[in-house]
DNA sequence: CCGTAAGTGCAACTTCTGGTTGCGTATCGG
DNA sequence: CCGATACGCAACCAGAAGTTGCACTTACGG
């Protein structure tokens, strides 16, 4: 199931700041450390961080021009990463519907009894 | 888009050791930590921590039962954070989409030409 | 041609998180 | 009662994220 690769690409994409730079690198197809760095709260230097991990794990590229050196989004490689985003959300969603149809299957086989819905540490939330 | 709710639910099931317990938790139905720690590479108290990020986001609730503490997934917040998977994977998807069909435009445009190497610089769409 | 501004890279330092070990405490079972 | 089991707390270590500071290249206007 979950591979080194995989758990890699995952914590990439895990860090928020990580995910908007991505955001940010596909709505203008393109940008630099200095660029990003305008639209994050964060300096120049860690943007640079950010980036040589996501170019490590393949997720953007870059090409020198000039004295700038430009950052584009790897689109095979992002189209993985929502593939296993897909992934996990679908098994997640798989094993809650089961346990949904489950609860509802025992539900079902208590209705000879006389509690149907008795709450003894249950508390709902928000 | 992002709100810090949603990045707390984000770096909760970013950590690939969280997303294990998670599953583990969802096989077996419930877990201590102990339980948890023995299917897991890392020590018990590691565990207890991650533990305890989870129950903070609400992904996870604990029910003591005599000497131990049983944990067991909240359907309801992981229903939620699948939604934010699913939400920022389809919203890359509809970008790479987008990338795709632009780039096909331009191949198909650029057919005609000889000399593509007019560079607009600006192209800011959200 | 030269000085300056813009852009980058490298290095040291701090802070936070994930992980460990060690120890103290409570609970269960013979 | 006593040992084994499960938990909690605290100190400590390692790595990642972020900062500041400085040196190096490149573009450009005088």
């Amino acid at each position: 199931m979950s591979t080194a690769v995989d758990d890699e690409l995952w914590s990439a994409i895990g860090d928020p700041t990580r995910r908007r730079m991505i955001d940010l690198l596909l709505s203008d197809g393109q940008g630099t450390a200095t660029t990003l760095s305008a639209h994050l709260p964060i300096t120049r230097q860690a943007v640079t961080k950010h980036l040589a991990v996501l170019d490590r794990v393949g997720l953007v590229r870059s090409a020198p021009s000039g004295r700038e050196k430009r950052y584009h989004v790897d689109e095979a490689q992002l189209a993985r990463a929502v593939a296993q985003l897909n992934a996990v959300g679908e098994l997640w969603d798989a094993r809650l519907r089961r346990i949904k149809t489950l609860a509802e299957t025992i539900q079902r086989a208590r209705h000879t009894e006389s509690k149907p819905e008795n709450n003894p540490e249950n508390d709902p939330h928000a």
